[in-house]
DNA sequence: ATATAGTTAAACTATATAGTTAAACCATAA
DNA sequence: TTATGGTTTAACTATATAGTTTAACTATAT
C-alpha cells in the first residue's frame, strides 16, 4: 500500500511534465491526449485514471506553472536592497528562467488571453496592491529622486517586465525578421547580453527622468 | 459577367473581413470554417469555392496582415528626422493602430512560432538589415554621442518595440494581475499615457547611457 | 496465496469538423 | 429567351479526437 501511493506519485508526475511540455509547445487547442500519453510512457486510460479530462489536466498543469512564475517574480520585488540592484537582480534571475522555459511566456499569454477564467482565481490571490505599495515604500527616497509616483508605477512595472518577457514572446519573430542582422543569431547570447543592457537602460531612463 | 466580377470582389472581401475576426479571435486551431462562413453571411460550400482549404484561407489573411504591420514600422522609421521625434512619432502611430486591433499582436505572435514557415517569405522581403543600416547613417551622431554602437542596435530595437507591443499582447494577463491597482482599470487610457511615457523612458535612457 | 491497486490493450461510442457533391435557384448579360 | 456564374441547400464522406468500457496482466502487501 506505501509503495503502491509511492507509484501513484511518480505516474503523477510522470504525467504532469508530459502535459507540461506537450502544453507548452502546442497550447491547448492542439495538444492531443495520446500525445500526452505518450510523451509519458503510459496509455490514454491510465491518462484519464489519474486526470478525469483535458480540461482537469491543463488546469492542473496552468495554474501551478502561473503561480511558480508570479511567486518568484515577487519574491525578486519584495527583497529589501537597493533599487538598481533589485533591477540588476530581477533580470538575471528572471531571464535565466525564462531561457529555460523560452516558450513559457507565449503559452502563458495566449491561454490566459483564450480563457481569462483560468486565472482569475490566482490573480484574486496575488499580492499586487502590496508589492506595488511595498516597492514604493521601500524605495520611496529614490522613486522621489527620480519624480516617479504611486500613478506612474504600473507603467514602471510594466516597462520593467516588457524587457526581459518581450523578447520570448517575440522569438520566432525575431528569428525571421532579424535573421539577417548578424548580432542576433544567437538568441540565447542575446538574452545573456540583454540582461545588462536592460538594467543599465531602466537605471539611466530613471536617474534623467524628465518629469 | 461585369456586375458578376463585382459580386465576386465583395464576397472574397467579406470572407476576408469575416476570416480575419475570427482567426484573430480565435487563433487558427480553435477557428471554425462554419464560424467564418456565418459571419461573413454566407455558407461553407461558397467558402471553400472561394478558398479551398482553412490553410489558403489563413494564409489569404495572415501575410497582408503581417506585411502591413512591418511596412507600417519601416516607414516611421525611414523616416529623416531627428530621432526624438521618432521616437514620440512611432508610440503614437504603432499605439493607435495596435488599440485597433489589440489582438493582433498575441495572435501574429502566436500563430508565428507554431508555424514559423508562414512568415518565412514575408520576413525574406523585408528589408531589415537596410533599416537596422539606415537607422544607424540617420542617426549616427545622435547615437554616437549617446555611446550607441552597431552592435548595440539589436538590443534597442527590440526594446523600442516592446514597450509599445508587449502590454497588448499582456492584455489579459494585466487585467486579472493588476486588476486591484486601479491606475490600470481602463486599457485605453493607460495606453494613452503610455504614448508618452514609453518615449520619454526611450531618450531618458539614451541621454543617460553609461558604456 | 490471495487480494488489491496500478496498469495495459484494444475495441468501442460519440461528436466535431474539414471538405465534397449534386441539384436547384437566381440575377444578369448576350 | 437562354446560357452563365455566383449562390444556396442539404445530404454526404472521411477523419480525428475525447472519453469509456472491459478484461486481462503485474507487482506488492498482508
Amino acid at each position: 500500500m506505501v509503495k503502491a501511493k509511492s507509484t501513484d506519485r511518480q505516474t503523477e508526475e510522470k504525467i504532469f511534465n508530459a502535459a507540461t511540455a506537450i502544453f507548452e509547445e502546442k497550447g491547448f487547442a492542439a495538444a492531443r491526449m495520446q500525445e500526452i500519453a505518450d510523451h509519458a510512457g503510459i496509455n490514454k486510460s491510465l491518462l484519464h485514471y489519474y486526470f478525469r479530462s483535458k480540461e482537469q489536466l491543463f488546469k492542473a498543469v496552468f495554474q501551478p506553472l502561473m503561480k511558480k512564475m508570479f511567486d518568484k517574480l515577487f519574491s525578486v520585488f519584495m527583497l529589501n536592497i537597493p533599487f538598481e540592484d533589485k533591477i540588476c537582480m530581477y533580470y538575471n534571475e528572471h531571464i535565466d528562467i525564462l531561457l529555460k522555459n523560452p516558450r513559457l511566456p507565449i503559452f502563458l499569454l495566449y491561454e490566459i488571453s483564450h480563457n481569462p477564467d483560468l486565472i482569475k482565481s490566482i490573480g484574486e490571490s496575488l499580492p499586487t496592491r502590496q508589492l506595488r505599495d511595498a516597492i514604493y515604500k521601500i524605495h520611496h527616497n529614490e522613486l522621489q529622486e527620480w519624480g516617479i509616483t504611486k500613478k506612474d508605477m504600473p507603467q514602471l512595472m510594466i516597462t520593467i517586465v516588457s524587457l526581459a518577457v518581450f523578447p520570448f514572446a517575440a522569438r520566432d519573430m525575431m528569428r525571421i525578421v532579424l535573421s539577417k542582422v548578424a548580432e542576433i543569431r544567437n538568441f540565447n547570447s542575446f538574452m545573456q547580453e540583454r540582461k545588462a543592457f536592460s538594467a543599465s537602460f531602466v537605471i539611466s531612463a530613471l536617474k534623467n527622468r524628465k518629469k
